[in-house]
DNA sequence: ATAAATTAGGATAAAATTGTCCTTTATTGG
DNA sequence: CCAATAAAGGACAATTTTATCCTAATTTAT
């Protein structure tokens, strides 16, 4: 609706990828898949896209499986995943679809959408993937449904 | 980045049709198509869905087109386009693409989505045809570049 | 009545996104 | 070294969205 499904699934894999490491668990694109609700093949190119631009980190092999460092978890916040998997369309892209947003010959919506999307752009850029594991941890909210 | 390209150019086109209206002309599919600089045949299915939804008003044959009332031009909100265009996904779709969004079993960013998403739809819910095109008017904004 | 203009609507086509499958590469344990 | 395991990556398939084209229906002017 906002985001594309790539994406969504991207935000969910690294949540729960998170969640995991917490628990000093690695886990594998199989397991994340079950998991998440999503489909595993498509899942696995889309946590490549995570790990290539380090935001998460995988390791081959036998016990092998996707993790995330503690420092990271901090330090990630959702607009890097959505710039990783959806680009920066969501910052550049004028609401009415005008080739760009720009304030200098602006669309009619132009002061209306800037204003939800100033919020949009402060919520993504202020949360982090340890706060939305948290409330996974206690049980409060769900990746899967 | 937020509304279906199909969406976008129905506002477009809307606004496009208000604008003229505001001026006692009706306008042709072809019209619209180039001033919002939309393909026209697409724009055609698009302005079908907004006359069904009686958001703007078309006349077959000679001398006719689109046109919109004055008071609809009050009455319709973007929300009744957005709505009659891309349903209701906005409004109960999950940020995080679970089935819908869900207060009793929510995603992890469900209380950060749902305060901007409610901005979003209060701003669409309270801006009105009139309203849009009259930035145009007076050459504040634009409808294509 | 007839011709011209204009929307309505159906059938496709093209492009983008989403999803699957299979092979290759790296790592580990025995 | 060898077998097993897991991610990386390439090729392809299905679905959805976007876009085009052609015919039918409606209205107006002559
Ligand atoms: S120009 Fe359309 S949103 Fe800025
Ligand atoms: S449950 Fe995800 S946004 Fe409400």
């Amino acid at each position: 609706m906002m985001f594309s499904k790539a994406c969504e699934y991207g935000i969910r894999a690294a949540v729960y990828v998170t969640l995991q490491s917490l628990e000093g668990r690695r886990v594998s694109v199989g397991e994340i898949g079950e998991e998440i609700d999503a489909p595993v093949a498509f899942t696995a190119k889309i946590l490549q896209q995570l790990t290539r631009n380090n935001i998460i980190h995988s390791v081959k092999g036998l016990h092998g499986g996707f993790e995330i460092e503690r420092v990271d978890m901090d330090n990630v916040k959702l607009n890097m995943i959505v710039k990783a998997i959806d680009g920066d369309k969501i910052y550049t892209g004028c609401g009415l679809g005008l080739k760009e947003c720009n304030a200098q010959k602006p669309c009619p919506l132009h002061d209306k959408f800037l204003d939800i999307r100033t919020d949009l752009r402060n919520m993504l850029e202020s949360t982090s993937l340890f706060e939305l594991a948290n409330g996974l941890e206690v049980g409060l909210t769900y990746l899967k449904r």
